[in-house]
This record gives structure tokens, C-alpha cells and sequence, in this order.
DNA sequence: TATGAATGAGAGTTCATTCAT
DNA sequence: GATGAATGAACTCTCATTCAT
């Protein structure tokens, strides 16, 4: 309807509700499931019907809770990048040896299908497809790329500091190094590329970073 | 070492229609502007009608031609990664250095979006996207991998016999490594992550393949 | 989906059909029966569910001929007022004296309900309430209440010419006068206020007509 | 003569709940807020989430107090038609000579946009489209019209009375001819239909006014 | 060979309402 | 008395696809 008189009532396109939503104690559990769906569905194809079946909650309550579909999506994504983060932060703090600290961040990464957060890889593929046209999405993908950076660096500045890597190891430009060699080894393990096993792929990814790091 | 195969994971039985139903001027046309319109809104978001008014041909008659719309998505994908294939080889042939062509090779695909090749690399992620699900994509892609690392291997192993690259590289495992490198930091490059700006993503690169080649 | 590359794809929001909308036979024929509809329920009431119902015709074929439901209401109201139009000025066609003709003008409006025109003033009220909020709506209605009051100044200047009426009638000023009147006595009429019987209502439009125009 | 009756018609057995179920201020304020809303965006579009936005109300609180919607919707009416018909009655009090009362409730009548009842004519406008399917509506709307007509036949009735008025002006007949010719001029007001702007709207009723009771 | 007309399936979203507190 | 949480029902709209020409 095209309103000819635009008066004070109109104010507000309604924002009405924002980021933090409905609290609603199944609210988590409900996003563990969409999880599920999205990597297995992919996330353009994931319908409310799909993420209400798999979690018993009603359509409209997880409208109720998340709004529309795409806010569903991102908060989906949010958990599950901030799980994997935790992950592997306590897996690496149980480390000494920054060497053993990298590889650990990196095999973690490779070896996610088979661990602890299902379909991990297949939700990053999606948030690098959503970030490219979404604005939100795209803040999301990067501020997690920059806390895996900066897990890295961290690591790779200890192991300078404790001169277990090559003195003129630059922790920002390893980092980033590092972190495409993760993601780009990471391609085939997902797709399941027989030229690329999973073993292989973490072999070579070992490798290049033993190039990057040690004397 | 660069196997095409795996395609006996296709469920369909293949029904030998490649090269598409219908050749002509036309034919391709439509495909290069699907590709834009895959590349802007994603391969899930690609109606018919986005890419009948883009290529200003009807919905039906599009239909006519490529059957559904899975098929034309996926006609557009061969029609793209021939095209890339094609540039980048005609790009590296005109090079003699081993060292300068994989260079060539990589810079191509690290500098696509202003190249040429317009959303190659957002067609890449769909096409990621896709081969997760179904298997026809799949079969695609890792063909269109395996090419691509041939393509490294045999300028690495030029380099090799020649002696511009150490004695020890072996071509198949460097280039794994380098399209890992590739495909990695190319995703902050889509992103236009300015934590990575291409300059940067471009020397990064260049790097770790002077550590893995150059004696 | 917030785009963040606004490009060159997405220049028009996709006006796409317009006004004359697709032709099709039928469509006629489903304005007649939405029109029944809308003086049944209401405008508002309105669903293309009970269009469809009551036409035959299923949902998205309305769809399709009209666009979306709002076109189809608008639709639905210009055809009832060009019939309407058209009958009037067949009636007051057949009528020489100016006197007369006025009379069957009005009277023609006072007893819509039982004529030809079924609902017609249930569809005015309709009218009249989404013209105050809506600017296509608006346009309409004022066009069509001019081409009332161009069809009773016109009469009578008629009048006035011929000395039938009173030679300082306005014909702008009394045709506004008589229209006026006209709505004004259409509502009890359409109410079916027990207070302004159908016939009272007539009788008493007349009179004021009288003292407005004849000598 | 002014009949409050009809109520014959009514389908539901009147619960009796007149005037509502709780009183008090906070009520009354909800009531005006609805009126705002109601003018704005219309009976059918108003939802209780903007009633409860507007007055700062909760929906379920408004629920509590109203029952439903349409109770809530008539309520609001009610609520205006008398503050409506207080307001007239008190400017006509103030008045002696029964032609400026007689101009002063008609004026005020067409004024009301600009006068102290916000989105008077707007609720007219909703009030009619709903009393033709409701019979509370219309038993609402009856009624208010009735005193309307009794105001004016009263103030008529003196006016022959007094030998202000015409000897053989029929105070009821007059009224509802009075009536009528407000009503009808009240339209193009509300539609802000250029071709009769209110001042002349104004000066066209006051004619006829003239010409039916003055001598 | 090519295309317009027509339609069914499915999805998101809105909203009143019920219930428990 | 008053309010937040939760949910079912209804509706619009998009889109691929089928059919007839």
C-alpha cells in the first residue's frame, strides 16, 4: 500500500526486535540442530520446515525467536564459528610447544569432519558464499577470520620469542599464510577429492608450514 | 597424477548429453550472462527470469535449451571453468621461465576479478557450494581441480628438469601445496578482507611458492 | 539480503508487468466476480482465495493476471466504475428533457442496489476509505467523481440553455451541490437505515435538486 | 423521529458489556491512541501491534482490556462518536440564533480535520464500510446518526419555532437533507479532492443549508 | 524451433490468540 | 490485574514447469 500521507505514525519502519531476540532456553539448542541442517543441505536450501522437523520446534516459534529466515542462518553460523573457536582454543591451550600448538590449530582444522563439530567445513563454505553478498555475513566471516589470525600469530610470536621458530618468522604474514594454506587444504578434505586425502592434506599443509616456521 | 575420475560416485547415469542439447552463438551467449548473474546473486538465488532478463531471451526458451535450471547452472559452470582454463593456458604458454609461468599461473587467478574472467572466483565458491551436494557438480570440479594441478605439475616439473627449481620438488606434491596457497588466499580476495589486500595476498603467495620451488 | 556489491544486475527493483497486465479472456470476466466479492466482504476482506472460489479461476492464474492483490482490487474497481458510467449515460442518453435527465442520473445512483450495478455502492464505500491512504486509489476515484460531475454540469448547462432551468444555475457549483447529495443520500441507503427508506432518500435528492435548479 | 432502534437486527445476544469491561484512564487513553491508529492506517489494518506500539500498551494487555480485536475496534468508535457529538453539542450551546447553530454544527462537521477530533471523517469513512456487514457496527452507526439528525431537527425545530426559518420547513425532513449534503461534502474534504476545496465545500453546503430554511 | 499462457507446489511472514505466571 | 512466551491458521507471493501453438 502506498500511503499518500506519510504522518508520524509511519515513524519507524519497525525494527522492532534486534540482535539478541527472544531468550528462550531451546533458543541454543534449536541453532545446534540448524547447524546440522545447513551443512547438510547447504544453507540457501535450509527452509524453516527443515530446521523445525530436525528440532521439534514449531515454524512459527523459531520466527518467534529469530525473526526471518536469514537471521536464523546468521545466528546459526555465529554458533557454530564461535564452538569451533573455543575448540580449538582449549585443544591449544593444553599445548606447550608453540610448534606443537600450530600444528595442533591446523590438523584440528583438518580433521573437523570427523571430530567434534560436524559439518564445520561445510559452514565455512557457506558463510564464503553468503559473505560475498550479504553485508552482515561478511562483517561475521571476517571478524572470525581475524580471531584464527590472531590465534596463529600468537603462537607463531611465542615460538619466535622462545626461538623454537626462525627468528625472522613475521608472525602477522605467517599467520596469513597459515590460514590459506588451512582453508585452501581444506577444499579437498570437504569435497572429498581422492587426489587430496584427508592424511595427505594434512601432510602438505604440515609441510609448508614447516617451510614457514622452522629454522 | 591428475585424475578426472572418481565418477563412480555419479548417481545419475549419465545421459551422454554433453557438450549441451544445442550448440550455436546463442547457446553460449546465455551462458556468459548466466555467469554474470550466478556470480552477483549466487547460483541458489539464479531464477530463470534473472537470466532471461539479463540475456534477453524468454523463460521458456531457455528451458528449451538447457532442460532445468540445474542444468543450466551447471552448463554455466563448464562454459566458465573452460573459459578460465583457457585463458590462464594461453597466458602461460607465452612464457618460456618455469618460474615466471607459475607465477603467471597463480598471479592469474589471484588477480581474476579484474581480469578477464568477470566472478570467477564467486563462481568458484558456488561451485564448491554445489559439489558438496551433487555429485554431477562434484564430478565437475574435481576435473576442473585436476587440471588445474596438471597444469602446475608440468610447469614444475619443467622447472625441475631444467634446473630453475630445486632438484627436490616433486610436481605432484607442489602443486597441491600451490593450489591449496591459491584457493586460500583467494577467499580473502573475494571477501576484499582488508586485513589481505590483494597486493599483499599476491606477495604472500609468491612467497610460500619461492620457499616450496626456487633452490 | 542486504547486497553489498550494488552492481549493475540489480539496476531496476523489477517493475516488470504493468497495468495492462497480461490479456487473457477471462479477465474480464474474474473483475466482474471479484467486484461481487469486494461489495460482499470488502475490499479488505478480499483474499484471492475467494476471487479464485467464486470465478473458477485458481489462485495463481489471478496472480498472474493481475500481479498481486492489490492490482487486482484496483482492477476490480475501475471496471465497476467504468460499467457504472456507462450505464448511466445510456440511461440519461434517452432522456431529452434536461430535467429528467438529472433526475434519472440520481435516481439511477439511489437505486444501484436493485439494478444492473450489483454492489455498486458498497464498492464506493470501499472506494472512499483506501483513497484516503492510497495514491493510486485516489487518482482513480477523483477521475471518476469528475466524470460525474462533468455528466450533471453538463446537463445542467443543458438545462440552463434552454431556460428549463433557472438562468443562474452554475452548472459547475450545482453539479458539485448535487453530487454531494447524491453520496450524502447513498448512505442510509446502503446502511438500509430504517430512518431513510430507498424511497424517502429519492424523494428527498429531488427536492434539494428542485431548489437548486428549476425556476 | 430519530430512532435509535433496529436493533432487531443484531445477531449476537448482546452480552451487555456496555461500556466496557474495565473503565478508568488508562482505557480511555488506549481508546484515543486506537482512534490515531484507526485513521491512519484503517480498520482492517489495524493490528493490535500497532494499537500496542502507539499507546505503549502490551498486546496481551490490550487483549486483557478489549477481548478481541473487533471489540477493540468498535470500542474506539464508540469512544469518538461521542467525543465527537459532545464537542458539537457544546459549540452549538453556545450559540442563540438557530442559523449560525445550524451553520456551526454543519461547519464543524466539515472543519474537523483541523479541529479538535483528530481523523474524525476517517472514521466515518471506516464506520460505514464496516456497518454494512456487522450489525453491532451497524447498530453503532444508526444510532450516532440518528443524534446527528435529532441535533439538527431540534435546532431546526426552533428556528421554525422563532420565525427564523422558513414556515414550512419540516425539521425532519430537513435534517436528514442536511445530513445527507454533510455527509457527501465531507468526502471530497477527506479525499482532498482539489476540485472542491474545503472552503468552498463549505460555502456549497451552507448554500443549500440556505436555501432549504431560510425564507 | 521457439515462445506465451497457465498453473501447482512450496515458502516466508503476519497476526490473533492461548497459556502460564 | 497484567504480561511475556509460544503457537496454529491463513494468506500472499515466487517460481519452475507443463502445455498448446
Amino acid at each position: 500500500m502506498s500511503d499518500t500521507s506519510a504522518s508520524s505514525l509511519d515513524s519507524a519502519p519497525a525494527p522492532v526486535r534486534r540482535a539478541g531476540r527472544r531468550s528462550g532456553r531451546k533458543r541454543e539448542d534449536v541453532l545446534a540442530h540448524a547447524c546440522l541442517v545447513i551443512g547438510e543441505r547447504g544453507a540457501d536450501a535450509t527452509r524453516f520446515a527443515d530446521v523445525s522437523e530436525v528440532s521439534g520446534v514449531p515454524i512459527s516459534t523459531l520466527q518467534y525467536y529469530f525473526g526471518n529466515r536469514e537471521d536464523l542462518l546468521l545466528a546459526a553460523f555465529r554458533y557454530a564459528a564461535q564452538r569451533d573457536l573455543d575448540g580449538v582454543r582449549a585443544a591449544a591451550a593444553a599445548l606447550d610447544d608453540p610448534w606443537e600448538r600450530v600444528q595442533k590449530v591446523c590438523a584440528f582444522v583438518v580433521g573437523f569432519a570427523d571430530e567434534a563439530a560436524p559439518y564445520a567445513w561445510q559452514l565455512w563454505v557457506e558463510a564464503w558464499r553468503w559473505a560475498q553478498r550479504d553485508a552482515e555475513w561478511r562483517t561475521e566471516v571476517l571478524a572470525d577470520n581475524a580471531e584464527w589470525r590472531g590465534l596463529l600469530a600468537e603462537t607463531v610470536a611465542d615460538g619466535v620469542a622462545s626461538g623454537r621458530f626462525r627468528a625472522d618468522a613475521d608472525p602477522g604474514r605467517v599467520a596469513r599464510q597459515a590460514l590459506a594454506m588451512v582453508d585452501g587444504i581444506g577444499l579437498p578434505i570437504v569435497l572429498e577429492d581422492p587426489a587430496v586425502p584427508p592424511e595427505m592434506a594434512r601432510e602438505l599443509l604440515i609441510d609448508v608450514l614447516a617451510r614457514l616456521l622452522l629454522p
